[in-house]
DNA sequence: TAACACTGGTTCGAATATCGAACCACGAAG
DNA sequence: CTTCGTGGTTCGATATTCGAACCAGTGTTA
């Protein structure tokens, strides 16, 4: 595949604009990029141009514009979150007390994509956006018991070099994945989150692709093992209409991490 | 300043997915940007290669990917949007019964940038993201109030090339916004949206330079002006911490404008 | 059937936009 | 006053991009 060298440039740019560091000096920035502070420079003075990036006036730091927020709701709007998504998943919360995650597969890693939040003052809150490991938390274990094999082993290897205190040995993590796909539900506790549980099922597409997970999540003294099973018939009532509406839209996850098993 | 002529081409192909077109064809999208298909293909597959860019498999078009919703996510935690500024707007909602909406300057543009709706089932319900002229709706015209004369004149004239039906005359016009100005709020129906009525009063940074505006919108059966004078101290009990908020994190808004002006 | 008009994707040499060492101007710290 | 940091700029050598012309495939028309 043909591509820009300088277009992948810009886009390394992009990537090193996170939650955790939202804003970037310009020589810093270069270094962390291992690359020359013209060129960096240059682009950005092209996002800034065009409105995807602006410069704090008070510290001269560059910061993500508003465009971005503009293109993700287009995305949003595109996947039709808002408009089919969202009402499912409040229904959920209110029928549960609990907040409501909807989990898809990227490129190998787990995605919160939305979160629907319960009304109750004590309660699951994170900000959608979030990557992580797929070996780590019911909505994201569900998820990779249901992936090829090959991509699961690729996964667990990974966790394993990392020494994830989820992973005991191989043998035994892959005995548990066997068990989480014939249940078609998983429960877990202060895993990924301290003091927070969680019940999740997975969400395929019409071929029985796995495309990601729904879950309720919230504090572990509410959210028991007990209160898990009583809240997975809601879970389950609207298992169907996720995976239908979710193989109507046009969802890339499934494409990607073929995609990258290709490579 | 210096630009890169391949990050920009890269930029004007993002510009082009909307709400309203969300998906193109290779070929299609190059004709529309005036552009050789070659660098188009080019391009489009480098925002591939790095995941801001999916080719849906089945029709073969292009669309954005999922990065954009977690770099839009970025600068609404950047903004302390769900942090600081929604959970005020969900107590106005919930004090009205009616939606919220948090509009801002970009670009002599006005922006939904976040709203909270209300519980009724009969409520004010749009896309955040969507732009539109200053000099249509309240939430608008309530910015457009504020603004320096020669930007406002700008704008006004623009509106009536396009012979937009909210300006009978310029001068009227101007009488108009002196008067929103001076009252320091206003109220509109059916302006932007049928059967749709808004109150909004305006927000400000430290400086007094406008920011935006905040509102309450609802169907005009149920807000209607009376309604609206009711409400109005719901809005601006909360005016003073909502300028105090957008002028602690960074908003770009304004520099965006000033910048255009100068040039 | 063949000819046509589309689609997305690719090649390669000529043309040109990019790269980066070296350069400002400024400010803070020693 | 020197040093080291910041963001920003210049210009010629050179690596990258550009685009006419090219596939291969598909659906339409005659």
């Amino acid at each position: 595949m043909l591509s820009s060298k300088t277009v992948s440039k810009a886009l390394s740019i992009l990537d090193a604009f996170t939650a955790e560091k939202p804003s970037w000096g310009l020589r810093d920035l270069a270094r962390y990029l291992d690359m020359s502070h013209t060129i960096v420079h240059r682009i950005l003075s092209t996002f800034e141009e065009k409105g995807y990036i602006v410069q704090n006036t008070e510290t001269n730091k560059y910061e993500l514009g508003i465009k971005f927020m503009e293109l993700g709701n287009v995305v949003e709007e595109n996947l039709k979150i808002s408009e089919m998504i969202q009402p499912i998943m409040k229904r959920i919360a209110l029928g549960t007390g609990e907040s409501v995650v909807l989990t898809i597969v990227d490129n190998e890693e787990g995605l919160y994509l939305k979160i629907v939040e319960s009304e109750k003052s004590v309660r699951f809150s994170e900000s959608v956006g979030k990557r992580s490991p797929l070996y780590i938390g019911a909505s994201h274990k569900v998820i990779l018991a249901h992936l090829p094999p090959d991509i699961q082993n690729k996964i667990i290897d990974h966790g394993i070099e990392n020494k994830a205190r989820q992973i005991d040995t191989k043998e035994s993590f892959q005995v548990l994945l066997e068990f989480i796909k014939k249940q078609g539900w998983f429960y877990t506790s202060s895993e990924t989150f301290e003091e927070v549980a969680a019940v999740s099922i997975p969400l395929f597409d019409k071929k029985n692709n796995i495309l990601g997970s729904l879950s309720v999540a919230g504090p572990d003294y509410r959210l028991t093992d007990e209160q898990a099973k009583k809240i997975l018939p809601i879970l389950k009532e609207y298992q169907e209409n996720m995976n239908f509406i979710l193989s109507k839209v046009f969802f890339p996850s499934r494409r990607n991490y073929l995609m990258n098993n290709l490579s």
